[in-house]
DNA sequence: TAGCCGTGGCT
DNA sequence: TAGCCAAGGCT
C-alpha cells in the first residue's frame, strides 16, 4: 500500500506494458481516448454546450457559463444564465447595460465579485472587439483566473490548454494515487493533468472530466464500477478511491450578531417606500442593493446603532450562513426621525421589494418585515 | 499565501 | 442536523 506520494515521485513509472505496479494503465493516450470516447456517448446536454463533434459554442455564452459556475452548481446557474443571455445576447450588450442593473439580475447567485468583475470584463472585450482566443489573453481578463482562462480558450477556442478545475483535481488526485494533502498537491495535480491532456479535443477533454466528476467520480461513494477510467486508476485499483484527495481540515466557523433596520415613508407619489443603500463597490456583498445596518462583518458583531434617529422595536431574528462565518441578523423596524444622511442612500417601492435584487440575506430580512414572522 | 467572498442542495 | 461541497478569483 502507497504510503505517500510527493513531488519527487510524480509521475508514475511506467514499465514497457503500460502498467504500473498496481495495475494502472495510464500510458499513451489511452485514458483520454477512453474518456472521449465514454464522453461522446455520455455527455451532458447543458444550454451553455454544443454537442461533441459539433462547432464550438459562441465564446460569450462559455465565458458568461464559466463565470457563473464559479463554486456554482450547474442547477442554480441554468436560470440565471437563461436570463442573462436573453436581457443581453451578445458581449456588446452586456458592456453597454447599467452596472445596477447587471447587479440586481446577479443577486441569489452569490460571490458578487464575479458580477462586478463580468461586467469589467465584457466592457474591456468590447474595447477589444471580440473575445482573446488565447489563453494568455484570455488570463489578463478581469474575473478570468487560471482555470476559466484554460477552459474558455479550450472550449470555444479548441486551443491546447491544461484545465483543472475541482472536478478534475478529484479525478486525478484518484487516477494517480496522490497522498499529498490539497492545496499542497496542486502542482502535482496539474503536472498529471498535463501528461493525460490530449493534443485534439482538449474542451472536450477538460468538460469530459467534468461530467466524470460530477456523475461518476463523484466526492462521497464514487461509482467505480461505472467509471470509464477504472482500468487507469491507482486509488480504484488500491481500493481507495473515497479517500482521495486528501483535503487539510477546516477552521471553525463564528457567528457573528447583527443588526439591519427597515425604515419606510410615503414617498412623493403617496406609496409606501423602504430605505435602501448601495454598498461600497470592494467587500462582501460589495456593490449591491441592502438595506442599511450596523456595520456586522465576517471579522466582528455590529454596534448596534441604527443609521439614523428613530425609536425602534425587534421584528424577529434572520439567521444566513456565509462561506466563513455565521450571522444572526436582528431586524429593526422604526420610523426615521430625521432626513437620511447615508452613503448610498436610496428609497425603493415597498410593493417591489422583491425586484430590488437584494443579497439572500437581505431578501429573508426583507420578508421577515413584510410577513411580520418572527423567526426565518 | 492564506484569508476573504454566497448560496442552496445533499448526506 | 450540521457540515460539506460546487466548472475559483483576488489580494
Amino acid at each position: 500500500m502507497q504510503a505517500s506520494s510527493h513531488p519527487d515521485d510524480f509521475p508514475a513509472c511506467h514499465d514497457e506494458s503500460g502498467a504500473d505496479e498496481n495495475g494502472a494503465d495510464k500510458s499513451g493516450a489511452g485514458t483520454a481516448d477512453r474518456l472521449l470516447a465514454w464522453y461522446d456517448r455520455n455527455a451532458r446536454l447543458l444550454p451553455w454546450r454544443s454537442p461533441p463533434g459539433t462547432p464550438a459554442p459562441d465564446p460569450y455564452r462559455v465565458w458568461l457559463s464559466e463565470v457563473m459556475l464559479q463554486q456554482t452548481t450547474v442547477a442554480a446557474v441554468g436560470p440565471y444564465f437563461d436570463k442573462f443571455t436573453r436581457t443581453w445576447p451578445t458581449v456588446h450588450d452586456l458592456a453597454a447595460a447599467d452596472d445596477a442593473v447587471v447587479m440586481a439580475a446577479w443577486a441569489g447567485l452569490g460571490y458578487y465579485a464575479r458580477a462586478r468583475n463580468l461586467l469589467a470584463c465584457a466592457r474591456a472585450v468590447a474595447a477589444l472587439g471580440a473575445f482573446p482566443d488565447t489563453e494568455e489573453g484570455l488570463r489578463a481578463l478581469p474575473g478570468l483566473g487560471a482555470y476559466t482562462a484554460a477552459a474558455v480558450a479550450a472550449i470555444a477556442f479548441d486551443r491546447h490548454a491544461v484545465v483543472v478545475d475541482a472536478n478534475v483535481e478529484r479525478v486525478v488526485a484518484r487516477l494517480f494515487a496522490i497522498d499529498t494533502p490539497l492545496p499542497a498537491a496542486r502542482p502535482a495535480i496539474r503536472a498529471a493533468t498535463a501528461t493525460i491532456t490530449p493534443q485534439r479535443r482538449a474542451g472536450d477533454f477538460a468538460q469530459a472530466m467534468m461530467d466524470l466528476g460530477a456523475t461518476i467520480c463523484t466526492v462521497k461513494t464514487p461509482r467505480c464500477l461505472l467509471c470509464p477510467l477504472r482500468q487507469d486508476c491507482r486509488a480504484a485499483a488500491e481500493g481507495r478511491a473515497e479517500g482521495l484527495p486528501v483535503k487539510a481540515a477546516k477552521k471553525a466557523k463564528p457567528t457573528r450578531q447583527g443588526r439591519a433596520f427597515w425604515i419606510e415613508r410615503i414617498g412623493p407619489g403617496g406609496t409606501a417606500e423602504v430605505l435602501m443603500v448601495t454598498r461600497p463597490g470592494k467587500g462582501m456583498l460589495g456593490g449591491m442593493r441592502a438595506l442599511p445596518d450596523d456595520g456586522w462583518s465576517a471579522r466582528g458583531d455590529g454596534d448596534g446603532q441604527a443609521p439614523l434617529a428613530g425609536t425602534w422595536r425587534s421584528a424577529g431574528v434572520v439567521r444566513h450562513g456565509f462561506t466563513h462565518f455565521d450571522l444572526e441578523l436582528q431586524l429593526m423596524v422604526g420610523e426615521a426621525l430625521s432626513a437620511a444622511k447615508i452613503a448610498g442612500a436610496h428609497w425603493w417601492p415597498r410593493d417591489d421589494v422583491e425586484n430590488a435584487g437584494l443579497p439572500t440575506v437581505f431578501a429573508k430580512a426583507a420578508r421577515l418585515a413584510l410577513a411580520g414572522t418572527q423567526d426565518i
